[in-house]
DNA sequence: CTAATTTGTAAACGGCCATGACGAAATAGT
DNA sequence: ACTATTTCGTCATGGCCGTTTACAAATTAG
């Protein structure tokens, strides 16, 4: 007799939806729409015994959601076992849709991803916005969505939400962007400047990134911690398949983890943060490089050519980046860390003295370090992407939007 | 139109019961008791408000809650408004407990605590355990807990289950000790060396003190970082009313920390880790002390009556933590820092250069520290109420175990 | 061509919460 | 003192939802 380690939280406590028939019915909504998108095409018998409720039950769900729109009857599959063969379902590619969209330093982007995942429609913008005003920003951004939502319903979709990364600290309320350093933005409500024509949710890139990384990235685990460097170097903490926000939603600060604790002073106002060793300025001075736009392209490409002083530079920066993550590591024991941003296209130079650190210092057995392949698409992905998943954890928001 | 970022699991991830009617009336079933639990005194009207059901559907739950002796009725309210008085209920005195133990390196402890939370029996034993194989301890153990379970079945209650708060790491099975360096325990399977009587659960000591800490402790946020001195020095991290173990169940090693990433070696192979600051060892070291059996008592006694070098020690250790929970607050963005175990009772030398030391470096607002008023108690507490609360969060269990 | 197997659906069933009504027990007003 | 009002707990009814059972359809094995 062996009860289980105690981890579950109070009933009731986290659950959005009441404890209901009509609560349950639209759970199992979600449970027979999450087990056909994650297999692709599935019958209504393969979805019972998969989620655990019976055939007939799955059938009357499964009506509902093509009524819906959100399931689609591929025809009968052609399999080679006995029996009658199954009516094959897929996740429609004809109806909700998420726009996602990103404001960079640099560029604006905006796409539409449909319930399947699939990048429908996508526009993009190059010039640099640091320093600009909100107002004509996401003046210039709307015009983006405009258009890609034009072109998403010439395919039969329809916005869903919509999903804005920005490279600053967002509130939790999801609409505030409390400050943004290299936009120069501060407290800047994005819904009252957005057309309130669709569900809007404000986040952190980096979070974002995390979660594309979650959701997209193959043979990513549930508990991961995941590492990007844009501004500053930002960390978001993956547990359990969801992002960890801190009671403020300032959790991932792991720039201004102390690394050297009498180093250099930190605008922060803290020593020795990690910022002061493998941020962007950081590790710009320690290469003897001036401030350019494309930062990454050009350290990597100095690096290629067997640039000495960046190469030591870059290797400095991994090795801080190694400190750090070994407090984190130890704390939270992540099943793996993920390299994102601008740390995945320097992560060759990188990763040796981060791993050298990471092992050698961690008290447990080794935590992997693996490197994102989504690069730079990551938040815009996670975005567009954040909206499909509220309506596959909710269908039943699309009913009561029509 | 505002959509809330992003946090929700996959439905049915974390679920434990499967969504049927059968599931959905366990969790309504939890949903009362933990209503009445929380309140003390709740008549079935104000159950169902505040739970949002209806006062006939409560009456039904209610019901069997009272057949199966987890509530009681106490008798019509005497209350100050119109209308018919409610019948008071209140969670049963006479029904399960949960059984917590706790080994300890100079101790042996075993109490009882009824639903309502309060302790009904208990029993301890003092006598060295460290070096002693895990066989003879246990053996003690049982007989106490033997003792403990026929005190309790006097006052009608019976044992729900039993949990073992031990100085060490726990694999994940909830059984098997997989090093308690403090003790020489190494892959130790107390499921196999107690009897088979009541479902068993252990856990680490510092984990089931932060968690009666999350429970019992007055103010305790929801989301908190638990740190404890014990055996080298453990946090727990608690997010959202749970604890956070890990891929492993190694989280919360904060003792291994880099702090000073040139500092000395420390065993685990890394350089600089808070244990060689702040430990127990280290201490000593530096306050100029020898091992002792009551080392808290001692160094609290010593700094007390004016040993500078004692204090020295201290301020220098709580400069260590300060740095260390520096990273741990900039990555997880806690409510508070709670500061419990051995660190409870130096708290008032260790806080000023560990406050200190925190509120400059943290990048965002500061993050307040408190100190546990559970002191030492804390893991026994937290193993009994740990059975309490599976009671709590699925009371149907007692009916399938009679 | 028949037996076996599997799928999807329909009808009957049972469990569970909501609704509405009612008696019981208190207070407030006359 | 008596009535109106309010609130509580319960009962009967109804609707919703998943299960059970049965059956027709569609395929493979022999």
């Amino acid at each position: 007799m062996t009860a289980p380690l105690h981890e579950a939280r109070p009933p009731g406590a986290g659950r959005a939806l009441p404890d209901t028939q009509q609560g349950m019915r639209r759970r199992n909504l979600a449970r027979v729409l999450h087990a056909v998108s994650a297999e692709g095409s599935l019958s209504r018998a393969a979805v019972a015994s998969r989620i655990g409720l019976t055939r007939a039950a799955v059938s009357t769900l499964v009506d509902e959601l093509i009524r819906w729109g959100l399931l689609e009857e591929l025809g009968p599959e052609r399999p080679g076992r006995v029996g009658r063969p199954g009516s094959a379902l897929a996740v429609s590619g004809r109806g909700p849709a998420g726009i996602g969209a990103e404001i960079g330093v640099d560029h604006l982007a905006v796409c539409a991803v449909d319930l399947r995942g699939v990048v429908r429609a996508r526009a993009v913008r190059h010039g640099a916005n640091r320093g600009r005003p909100a107002a004509p920003v996401v003046e210039e951004l709307t015009e983006l969505v405009r258009r890609v939502v034009a072109e998403a319903e010439r395919e039969a979709l329809w916005p869903a939400g919509l999903a804005v990364a920005v490279p600053g600290l967002v509130a939790r309320d999801g609409r505030t962007v409390v400050r943004a350093p290299n936009l120069d933005w501060h407290d800047t409500d994005l819904g009252a400047l957005l057309p309130d024509l669709w569900p809007l949710t404000v986040d952190n890139e980096a979070n974002f990134g995390a979660l594309a990384e979650l959701w997209l990235g193959e043979g990513t685990p549930w508990d991961f911690l995941h590492v990007s460097a844009e501004i500053g170097i930002g960390a978001a903490v993956v547990v359990d398949g969801g992002l960890l926000r801190g009671t403020r939603g300032f959790a991932g600060e792991l720039g201004h983890v102390p690394v050297r604790p009498d180093g250099p002073l930190c605008p922060c106002g803290g020593r020795g943060c990690l910022e002061q060793y493998a941020g962007e300025e950081a590790v710009l001075r320690a290469a003897g490089l001036e401030p350019r736009e494309d930062l990454v392209g050009l350290l990597a490409e100095c690096a290629e050519q067997g640039d000495e002083s960046v190469r030591a530079a870059l290797r400095d920066a991994g090795t801080a980046l190694g400190i750090a993550l070994t407090g984190a590591v130890n704390l939270l024991d992540p099943e793996a860390v993920v390299l994102g941003g601008a740390l995945a296209g320097l992560s060759p130079w990188l990763l040796p003295s981060l791993e050298t650190e990471l092992t050698s210092r961690t008290a447990g057995p080794p935590c992997p370090v693996t490197v994102s392949r989504l690069g730079p698409e990551g938040p815009l992905l996670g975005a567009a992407h954040s909206v499909v998943r509220g309506v596959l954890d909710d269908p039943a928001v699309v009913a009561e939007r029509s």
